[in-house]
DNA sequence: GCGATGTTTTAGGCGTCACTAATATTCAGG
DNA sequence: CCTGAATATTAGTGACGCCTAAAACATCGC
C-alpha cells in the first residue's frame, strides 16, 4: 500500500491521533509515544498499538523505541482536520454566539463528521478567515498554513505597548481568566505588571 | 437497569436504530427486524442482535418473531435526534445556502455530534421554526411533535387547487426531479395531469 | 560497564457492531 | 394438519480501539 492507493476515509480516532501528532511535534521533530498518550488521554499500549497500524498505512514513520513522524501524507490529514477545527470554531462565535472560551468541545465533535462542502460553505460565509477566535492561523483547503509569529509576554518589556495576536491555552479555565480580563486576539496592551496565574 | 439509572450517551448506531424503529411504526406498531434491516442497509441477523441489546437496555421492547416496540425512553432518544436532524437541515438550507435536496446526508452525520447547546442556538437562530425545508415538523426539545395532516397529491381530485404542504421522499433523486418541478411546501398547484414517475 | 529507573512495546482481553452460515420459528396453501 | 417459503434468531468470526499486566529496551548515575 503506496500513496498511490485509493485510500478509505479515516476514522475519527486516527483524525485525532494525526492532529495530537501534529501539534507535538512544530519543526518535524519525532513526538514520543507517552507525550501523545498524555495529550490523548490514553494509555501508552493503546498509542503503540495505534501508531503501528498507522505507520503501516503510510501515515506516519515509526523508529521502534525512538518516536513518530507524519509523513506528507499524514501531516495533509492533519492539516485539514486542523482548517476544519479553526472554521467550525470561528463560525461559531462568529455566527452562532458561542463565547470565545467554550467552542473547542463542540469543534473537537464536529469536526470528524462535517463534509468539505460545509467547511467551505462556512468558510465562504466567513469571508475565508486566515485566523481563528484565539488567532490561531487557519490552513488553507490545499494545505498549506502561514506561521504568525508573536513573542510571548513574558518576553515583553515592562512598559511596552503591543497587539495580542494569539492566546494558546488548552485549558478552558485558564481561557475564561484570559477572557476575563479581555485578553483577546486585536487587543492592544500595555504591559504594567507581572502577575503570577496560580 | 431501569428508567432511573443515569445512562451512557448512546451510540450513534443505535441512535440510527432508534430513529429508524420510530419512522417504521407512525401508530407504535410493530417493526419487523427485516424492515429495520431494510431501512438501514444492514443483515438481518446485525439487527436481530442490536435488538436484543436495545431492549435489554430499556430503549425498546422485543417479542422475538414477532416485532419491536420503541419504549417512552426509546421514543424520547427517536425524538431527540429528529428534532436534531429536521434542525440542522433547516439550518443548512436557510443559513448556508444548501439546495433543499442535498442536505440530508450531511444532517444524517451532523446528527449525531452537534450537542443541544448547538442544536438550541440554531433553532433560535432560526427562529424556532416548526417544520423543515421538507415540511416535516420539528420536534420540540421536550419531545412534543405535532402531526401535519396533508392528503397525498395522487388523492387530490383533477382540478383542484391546494398548498403542497409536505414532500416525503427517500430518494435524492426524486427529490431533485420534484425540485426541478418547484413542487417544494408552500407552493401553490392546481392538479391538471397525472403523469407516472418513472 | 552496570544496574536502577523510566519509557516503550508485546501479550492477552473486552465491548461494540458489523458480517456469513446454520438453525429455528411462523404462516399459508394444499 | 403438514410442508415449504419466508422471516428471525443463534453461532461463530473479524475489525477497531481501548484497557491492564508483563516483558523489552534505553539511559543516567555511579
Amino acid at each position: 500500500m503506496n500513496a498511490a492507493t485509493v485510500r478509505e476515509p479515516l476514522t475519527a480516532s486516527v483524525e485525532d491521533y494525526l492532529k495530537a501528532i501534529y501539534n507535538l511535534s512544530p519543526e518535524g521533530r519525532p513526538a514520543s509515544t507517552s507525550d501523545i498518550a498524555h495529550r490523548l488521554e490514553l494509555s501508552a499500549p493503546s498509542v503503540s498499538g495505534m501508531v503501528k497500524r498507522l505507520s503501516e498505512q503510510g501515515l506516519l514513520e515509526h523508529v521502534p523505541y525512538k518516536g513518530v513522524q507524519l509523513t506528507n501524507e499524514g501531516r495533509r490529514a492533519a492539516l485539514r482536520m486542523i482548517r476544519r477545527h479553526r472554521i467550525i470554531e470561528t463560525y461559531l462565535v462568529d455566527r452562532l454566539g458561542y463565547p470565545w472560551d467554550t467552542v473547542h468541545a463542540e469543534a473537537e465533535r464536529l469536526e470528524h463528521a462535517v463534509s468539505d462542502t460545509l467547511i467551505q460553505r462556512m468558510a465562504d460565509a466567513l469571508g475565508n478567515p486566515h485566523a481563528d477566535p484565539h488567532g490561531e492561523p487557519i490552513p488553507t483547503a490545499d494545505g498549506l498554513i502561514e506561521e504568525i509569529s508573536a513573542t510571548p509576554l513574558p518576553e515583553i518589556p515592562l512598559g511596552d505597548t503591543v497587539e495580542i495576536r494569539r492566546v494558546t491555552a488548552g485549558d478552558p479555565e485558564r481561557l475564561r481568566y484570559l477572557a476575563s480580563l479581555d485578553l483577546k486576539p486585536g487587543a492592544i496592551i500595555t504591559v504594567v505588571e507581572r502577575q503570577p496565574f496560580q
